[in-house]
DNA sequence: AACCCCTATGTAAGCGCTTACACAACCCCG
DNA sequence: CGGGGTTGTGTAAGCGCTTACATAGGGGTT
């Protein structure tokens, strides 16, 4: 059924060593064997077994992903940049996606299956000492992208600096009742955004966060979701005062909390500013004000230094942290506001 | 390094081959062995070898998924179906992105590679002789989605039924100046929209449709991209008469239609209505009436379709057809057109 | 011509698992 | 109590490949 390397073998009169050696580049090889052997291949139609080779050279091809949530864009966009990479290397990407942050765990146990992956990429998701063991124990290299342990290898964007950039923006807007649309508090991302607003605003006089904060809280999302966005909004607006800005710590977020400020009559952004955190695809078509994360390049990056760890096991863990910057678009600036906002932009 | 089988047998004091069958639930083996081989397993934190395992039983564990353009939402949501129908699986999911269209034909090497996966599921490509031929050569379970070909399980939406929606709806909002948006001709679900848009067109009495389509170009993507769908709109406006009403085979096209036709001072849907088709996520935000593929649903029968197949080669080709649906809001119904559009919904 | 070294190749031992086959122990029945 | 059928287990032969080691030539050197 498959042609082996035994048939190419017999079929270029060589022996299977010299077969694969040649499918290896490695070891000298005869002009003129290697030529027989890659006629003799071609004529059968040769492909080396994956399996076979994987198991005889102790080392898969293939890296595993395991990314949450593939409804949230943000994913989405570091995946592609993930593909990309790997597209240029010789190893195939494994796609473990979890509905739920409960079924990371899940995915994570069957991407580290030994004989799997030669390396494994681990996107946000909160790294207790638990996981982070079973990640150490697995043996295997470990790339974690928008999340931080000392451990591993990282690929992040300055969160703080995200927060300070928006805290920044709304203030210079003129700003005074300033809130905060907060995904669950476990999310390190979102607590460093936070801390980066406050930060700020703080320095500028502004008083009176904590008291116009509210946490969007899904169970399986940790907050990363429109609906969640939505309802946090909402009770924000049930508290009495209307703010006359609302930082949400994601796009997705945002969305939401943009449907519920609709809802109640409030006018973007004359009434209310609002802005999000990534700039996903969507936000651009909306007009959503919002802090780029280099979503493109983070999943990229991190494809690098996988690539680059599994070549060289030993070296020190690297970390590296992205920029974010800000984008200013209509939910903020009441004369970008234009019903559809900018033209295409050429894919990256 | 890794703990194998032998361990387990030693540990446990029965033979390999009993410690295998336990692992695979296979043939009969004695309670009391079973608990031994299963304590010892817990102890020693064992894991089958996946590749080891593909060799020896000449099937692997994985599915490879060849999906053209990630940067096109509708692959996205196709994308979160197969992921979600795999994950309950014993399968892991591959993912083979290509940038392009091009490059669908090196990745579905990457994915047909020998020993690489128990089956491929092909997306959005034109099936050609060359291309059916191969894939068939390769002997592997495949199933197709969003293309049709006799010889191989298909999965697909009714895009004739899809295009005769859209004009439906265009002609029962009165429009007179009916205009196409077109992607590459060779795009077979494309070309399936245009005969049923024309069809109702043709019976409701509208003639000149030819002379008001255009073909969003662009060699990459077969014009499945918002740049593409601007260019076209450009053009299309450039010809003289405006139209006052515009299908784009999808809504990326349509999304491009749309910055240009604002930019060109137009009002949506008073001057003009626009309608696509696909019904991505951002369609609506940005409130795009639309015709719905069930995307999500077209990934999860596809997965499904996929792992009978690999259980039972031998049966014949089944052809799954989903239906399509209308989505009518604010780009062709004026009263339908917010700012902010409509609730989150909650995701599938 | 004896020596050494280098190159090209072959032989065979795995990699970790599945599974056909053989066999021993046991049970049921006549 | 012996024949025939279970049932549980072990032995060993692969699955298709890589690679350490051995070896056979073919110079070049002294």
């Amino acid at each position: 059924m498959g042609v082996t390397i035994y048939d190419i073998a017999s079929a270029s009169g060589v022996s299977i060593a010299t077969v694969s050696r040649v499918f290896n580049g490695h070891t000298r090889v005869s002009c003129s064997a290697r030529n027989q052997v890659m006629a003799a291949a071609d004529r059968l139609g040769y492909q080396p077994h994956v399996s076979a080779r994987s198991l005889a050279r102790k080392r898969a091809n293939v890296v595993s992903a395991v990314i949450p949530m593939l409804t949230n864009l943000f994913f989405v966009e570091v995946l592609r940049g993930l593909q990309d990479r790997m597209a240029e290397s010789e190893f195939d990407l494994l796609v473990f996606s979890a509905r739920t942050l409960d079924e990371v765990d899940v995915q994570l146990d069957r991407a580290l299956a030994r004989g799997r992956s030669a390396g494994v990429l681990v996107f946000s998701s909160p790294m207790d000492d638990v996981r982070a063991r079973r990640l150490t124990r697995s043996n295997q290299p470990v790339v974690l992208v928008d999340s931080v342990h000392d451990a591993f290898d990282t690929v992040s964007t300055d969160n703080v600096e995200g927060g300070r950039l928006a805290a920044g923006h709304l203030v210079e807007t003129g700003a005074e009742r300033i809130a905060l649309v907060m995904a669950h508090p476990d999310s390190v991302p979102a607590a460093d955004r936070r801390r980066g607003f406050q930060e700020v605003l703080e320095a500028a006089g502004h008083a009176g966060l904590a008291s116009r904060t509210v946490h969007a809280t899904d169970e399986l999302h940790h907050g990363y979701s429109e609906q969640a966005g939505f309802e946090a909004m909402r009770r924000l607006l049930d508290l009495g005062e209307v703010p006359d800005a609302v930082f949400a710590t994601s796009d997705v977020q945002a969305l939401g909390a943009l449907e519920a400020l609709s809802m109640s009559g409030l006018r973007i952004p004359t009434d209310v500013r609002l802005m999000g955190f990534d700039d996903i695809m969507l936000s651009r078509h909306v007009g959503l004000t919002t802090v780029r994360q280099p979503m493109y390049e983070l999943g990229r990056q991190a494809a690098e230094r996988l690539v680059t760890r599994i070549d060289d096991p030993t070296r020190e863990p690297v970390h590296t942290v992205l920029k974010p910057h800000l984008v200013v678009r209509g939910t903020t600036v009441e004369s970008l506001m234009t019903h559809f906002p900018v033209m295409p932009e050429p894919v990256e």
